[in-house]
Parts: C-alpha cells; sequence; structure tokens
DNA sequence: TATTTATTTAGCCATTTTGCTAAATTTGAA
DNA sequence: TTCAAATTTAGCAAAATGGCTAAATAAATA
C-alpha cells in the first residue's frame, strides 16, 4: 500500500493511545511505572496487580503496541520502559482541537 | 451507600472519560462538535457521520455519560453541547501523574 | 545437559461494545 | 386530532475485550 500521510500517521496514534488508555488496569500500569521510575520488570508489575501473569502480559502487549511502553530482556527479566514523552505528546496533540 | 472520596470520584471520571474518548467516533464527534460552536442537534451529528440515527445515538449517550457533553431540548430537537473544560480538565488532571 | 526462573503463547469463555432494523415516543403544525 | 419531523428505545447479531488455566519458550544455573 502507498505512504501514509502525516494525518493518518498521527489518527492512528490517537487510535492506539486512546484505546491502551481505555482500561483502568492499564492507565493504572502507566501510573505504577512512573512511580518506580518508568521502568520494571513484568514480574513486578504481576506483583504490584492482583491479575494473573497471562493478564497482564497482554495489557503491557497493547501498551506496547501503543508506543507508551517499549520492552527490552535483561537475563530471563523483560524490562518495560514506560514514554512519558509520548504519552504527553499524543494526548497532547489531540487535546489541541479543543 | 457512603459519600465518595474526592479521589474516588475523580477515579470516575477518569473511567467515564477515557471510556467515552476511547472509540474514535465518538472523539471525531466531539471534534466535529467543536468545529461546530460546541452545539449540534443530533441530526447534524447524524448527517456528519455514516452511521444511522440509533447508533449515533447510542454515542451520544456514552459521552452525556462521560460529562463531555450535556443536552436540551428544543421544539423537536435535541441539542448537544460539548463541554470542553470538562473535557480538558479531566484529561489534564490524570496527564498530571506523567 | 537438566533444571529452574521468568515470561509468553494458546485457547477457552463470559461480558461488553457497536453496528443494524423496526417500533415507539415527543413535539409542533395543520 | 391527526400528521409529520426529530429522535430514542428495544432487541438482535457480530466482533472485540478481558479474565482464566495449561502448555510452551528463553535464558541462567547446577
Amino acid at each position: 500500500m502507498a505512504k501514509k500521510s502525516l494525518a493518518q500517521n498521527e489518527l492512528e496514534d490517537f487510535n492506539k493511545v486512546f484505546k491502551a488508555l481505555a482500561h483502568p488496569t492499564r492507565r493504572h500500569i502507566l501510573v505504577v511505572l512512573r512511580s518506580k521510575g518508568d521502568q520494571m520488570a513484568a514480574g513486578e508489575i504481576v506483583s504490584a496487580f492482583s491479575y494473573r501473569w497471562p493478564t497482564i502480559t497482554r495489557h503491557m502487549q497493547l501498551l506496547q503496541k501503543s508506543g507508551l511502553v517499549s520492552v527490552t530482556r535483561s537475563g530471563t527479566q523483560q524490562l518495560y520502559t514506560l514514554d512519558k514523552t509520548r504519552l504527553k505528546t499524543v494526548v497532547g496533540n489531540w487535546i489541541k482541537w479543543f
């Protein structure tokens, strides 16, 4: 398919980010990540909530797709990193319409 | 049940507003409302989109529950009014955590 | 190489969401 | 009082979402 326009990319960003922010648990995960210095291992996140590991994994994957977190491996651990800038930029750009 | 704490009320606001903002069509409706001076009749909104009337009605009801729009009747028409302040305040208050 | 630790993947199920059509309702006008 | 216009309500079906358990995988350790 053809290249996407800037506006189209921004629209997709809005879609992905607001979808990620739609669920209370995902919003909560972001806040906890922030409170822990923007980076946590998957297991730490699981420990912070009362959901099973696969449930958290799925929330994290959705957050990744939105670009709000990225992940790197460190030994057996998966480290999730919050992208505060993206969060504030994308939400801020949408709010600018008002 | 007992009275709700301030924090609880704010949490509920976050829940309702981010749920309302989760769907692209609802976000689009808010932008169109803004572009038309913050107030439109139901039928105008329907005309602006390619969804059937009941579909738009349901989106509008969800937006109302979130407090992002209010509605008043004028003759046979329902006028929906955007609450820009609430939109910016609630989203802004959440973003403050970052 | 076998085991353990950390984590994801697969797949099931219940609930919620979102679209639709058809019917009902409300208000103003004839 | 009837009629028409504007809008909602009822209810159905498909798709998306979010929880779970069990099985699979990857990296470090014994």
